[in-house]
DNA sequence: GCTTGACCTGAACCATGGTTGTGGTCGCAG
DNA sequence: CTGCGACCACAACCATGGTTCAGGTCAAGC
């Protein structure tokens, strides 16, 4: 049943919202960043396409891989342009963050494996240890030093 | 040899800042952060002890494993306060972060498992795709405010 | 005693990912 | 045609981890 008054195949910002599960000021925010788009009815409110619910769900689930929204945008610049995205667009899109996931996850070990040996011998000396040295494992993680995952507040109180 | 006009023992900040590879700006903000402290000289200046050096390996150590600087304060503030802390202190501490290096690496691999699911079943879809209904696996990663958030708080709102 | 470099404080600014607040408008139901 | 909820835009603000700038001081060498 189409909501009243909205076009069959339209959403409305507080629609997308409840379905999507993501705060309507995150919407707006996402679409000033270019990550999403919408048609405007003639009183200038949003409408989205039902395809931007699948974005939306990409989004989302490329935040949770920990994937900055700039680099979000720019896969999702990737899709084609003026016809819906196939199953097999968004999984080529996914892909790719499985690589992302892949290098940062043996970086996490690589960066496990120095710190148990770190521990071991006691150093975290500045001249000798490999996690005060940076260059040799991690090579980026820009600026704003982001956290990859930040589970451990929530799952500590 | 000590330099010019400085005790024996201490360090200027320029001094901790070239030893330790951090920037003089990033010291003074760890300073007014509670992470490092200094004593000061009859004109106002930074005096450090030698044992900040360890200090500032072991929280630029914590950065490189993702620790937000608040964290790394807590795990500080259970230093021996008035003895300098041993290599086991210091060892105690970089066994807690590697459990939490452990627990990211998990984390890390089920989303990896998830995604890879998911590009199979080419699914992104917002009922049944597990990357885009959080609570089952991870919490999510939530830039600052919304750490304190448990994910009955997001799932409901 | 003067110059120079290192140091001081405080405020403003950068990026990221949004939330919150304000004041005004849309649109639908009664 | 009125009232109410959902919507609009713009601005300010939150936290994190700092850097940069402005204006002033300290300390050491010549």
């Amino acid at each position: 049943m189409p909501p009243p008054g909205t076009a069959f195949h339209e959403l409305t910002v507080g629609q997308l919202a409840n379905r999507s599960g993501v705060a309507v000021s995150a919407l707006h925010f996402y679409e000033r960043s270019g990550l999403i788009s919408s048609s405007r009815t003639a009183g200038n409110q949003r409408r989205y396409a039902r395809d931007v619910l699948r974005r939306v769900a990409f989004i989302r689930a490329s935040q949770r891989v920990g994937i900055p929204l700039a680099q979000i945008r720019h896969a999702l610049d990737q899709l084609p342009h003026e016809r819906t995205p196939t199953r097999e667009d968004w999984a080529r899109l996914s892909g790719t963050w499985r690589s992302e996931l892949d290098a940062r996850i043996a970086q996490l070990q690589a960066l496990r494996d120095q710190l148990t040996e770190c521990i071991a011998c006691g150093c975290l000396s500045l001249r000798t240890c490999h996690l005060t040295n940076p260059g040799d494992v991690l090579s980026r993680e820009g600026p704003g030093a982001r956290r990859l995952l930040d589970s451990t507040a929530e799952l500590s109180h």
